[in-house]
DNA sequence: CGAGTCGTTGCAACCGGTTGCAAAAAATCA
DNA sequence: TGATTTTTTGCAACCGGTTGCAACGACTCG
């Protein structure tokens, strides 16, 4: 159905290898037959076949692109940002959906057989070694939005989940709550561990705290109103930090529902900043993962992999910061004037 | 890097065509043979490259996915849906994304050089054209979330828009609202003009009710808050159809803002019945779109195209329906007991 | 036991490109 | 101008599979 090299070389009365040739940048071909072939493509609108050269060339520019978590809306964001960056690179997201999957090597010979250059893994809750199948099988491959290690077996890119943990526990301190507590996600997921070790790690080295901790199924916003519902039913602590955006919105809604209000009552701390936080009716005070900067980065390192594949893993780190909204009481001694 | 076919051979002591065969189904093998060769196969974690067989069958069983929207969260279900679907098939999802590209003449080129088996238009902004491109160019291709049109030149599967206009219309005028008006997405999208024509429609046809229209800048939160913080500087409906569930949101929050009140002091309806409009810190009235019945049978459908690409296409519609939740009034003479 | 069937097998060509190599053509130099 | 170097070109083999075809062996049947 599509137009052919051999057609357009036949058209333009050259060999198959001259047309090539004018296709592949850096070889050898003259001036005069470079505008005969060029004339003749574009008579016939031809286009290389990337499928077929990849054979010869061992390239097919697609990136396998495996993602676990389709119900938080910050992976939308996610997508959008590495599927346009892959493609402002000339790279193609082939996608791989790895829902209730926890299992690598399926996905694995998938990719094979599909020739990818490279695999993205796109997750905070896949254990570890999973991306680490990838580069076993021989696949360049980059864990996004990984658990931070200093001396990783695979390239990772995402932010120290510990450090937020910290970072959550002496805000909240600093605001004064004396009973504070880590509603986080799914106890398997490595990014929730992380937070609740950091946080805990602040929080017992402080006098005169009381901590606690709990999770929820998933990160999504039916299990944090479930979970902060539960709470509620026992005795709680004066202010929560959730482990992720959308299970914040499910405890505050939770919350609503008891006719509690925020920050009067119960303040709330998130994490990721996704859009949706500074919606005006929601309004969460939260950490900011800078999703952009992991993305990029992301794929930035896939691509430097691809050539040079032997590269030592390395481990980049994105700082996080508070994104101070409505959620959480104001320090203590600072006149809320206004 | 991988195991190829010839090696497989060798170690099994056969030619390569019987080792393309035991894995090509309705081949004939005979028994022993093909034991030694899956035994070989095994040894050496065989797998054949589809990229390599789709040289000659033709056939890559990647599915191009074209996706526009990637602000309203509905689409990251979409996305899984769609991926699971297709990955459920034996399909593999390659993605383009378009934002900000309206020509279709990139993607076409760009999956034609992949060999994509099909096409999955999912927009319900793009112009009718673009998926037909697609078709021009001799791939099977079906249009998602499509306008519809009795007649198609190409396989559209969504909902009718037009009469998601009337419903709307209908509601309001039912629950005794007797000035209303669409809050639109972008004037340009396909979608938000069926469902204002629909919408006029009825009301237009209907004595004692005021009715008018208004646009957004997008289907997203931002742009339902701004043209709904403008419309109540002027006289105000008593309610309002908007054209999308995250519209309907950023509608609601500038309400809210304003001071005033949902359903006491304005009505709203949305339309999608996205995840988010059953949280109960939402709680949207809306017209559900059944984004998983669409999906479903635009992937079957595309894998019908693959095995029979001549057949004429058709437009596949779903029907909607309201979700009643609590941001309409009750209907007149309804006592609202409880 | 020989002829006729039928399932199995390998050869070789092909899918749409790429690329090493040697021959041909063009450019450079003496 | 002829010899030498450099560039351009086509041939042919190859990437990893598939498939038409003819040869082969086993099996059936008369």
């Amino acid at each position: 159905m599509a137009v052919t090299l051999k057609e357009v070389a036949a058209l333009a009365g050259v060999s198959r290898s001259a047309v090539s040739r004018t296709f592949t940048k850096g070889a050898s071909v003259s001036r005069g037959t470079r505008e005969k072939v060029e004339q003749a493509a574009q008579e016939l609108g031809y286009r290389p076949n990337v499928i077929a050269s990849s054979l010869s060339t061992g390239r097919t520019k697609m990136i396998g692109l495996v993602l676990d978590n389709f119900r938080n809306p910050i992976f939308l964001q996610v997508f959008d940002l590495f599927t346009r960056g892959l493609q402002d690179r000339g790279l193609r997201p082939l996608l791989v959906n790895l829902t209730g999957e926890t299992e690598p090597e399926n996905s694995v010979q998938m990719l094979q057989q599909y020739s990818v250059d490279g695999v993205i893994v796109a997750s905070s809750t896949l254990p570890p070694d999973f991306a680490k199948a990838f580069r076993t099988a021989g696949l360049p491959v980059v864990h996004a939005f990984a658990r931070h290690k200093p001396q990783p077996e695979i390239d990772i890119v995402g932010i120290d989940n510990r450090f937020c943990g910290r970072l959550a526990a002496r805000t909240l301190i600093a605001r004064g709550y004396s009973s504070i507590a880590f509603m986080g996600g799914p106890a398997t997921a490595t990014s929730t561990r992380d937070r609740l070790e950091g946080f805990l790690e602040v929080a017992q080295a402080t006098p005169d705290i009381t901590v606690s901790h709990s999770f929820s199924e998933a990160y999504s916003f039916r299990a944090g109103r479930a979970e902060m519902t539960r709470l509620l039913q026992g005795p709680r602590a004066q202010a929560y930090f959730c482990g992720d955006d959308v299970l914040s919105i499910g405890a505050l809604s939770a919350i609503a529902s008891a006719g509690l209000s925020v920050p009067r009552d119960i303040g709330i701390i998130g994490l990721n900043d996704m859009e949706m936080a500074g919606w005006e009716n929601i309004n969460l005070t939260t950490i900011h993962q800078p999703t952009a900067g992991i993305t990029t980065a992301a794929v930035e390192r896939i691509q430097a992999l691809l050539d040079a594949p032997q590269s030592p893993p390395k481990a980049q780190l994105f700082d996080c910061h508070i994104v101070e909204r409505g959620t959480l009481r104001a320090p203590p001694g600072n006149d809320q004037a206004g």
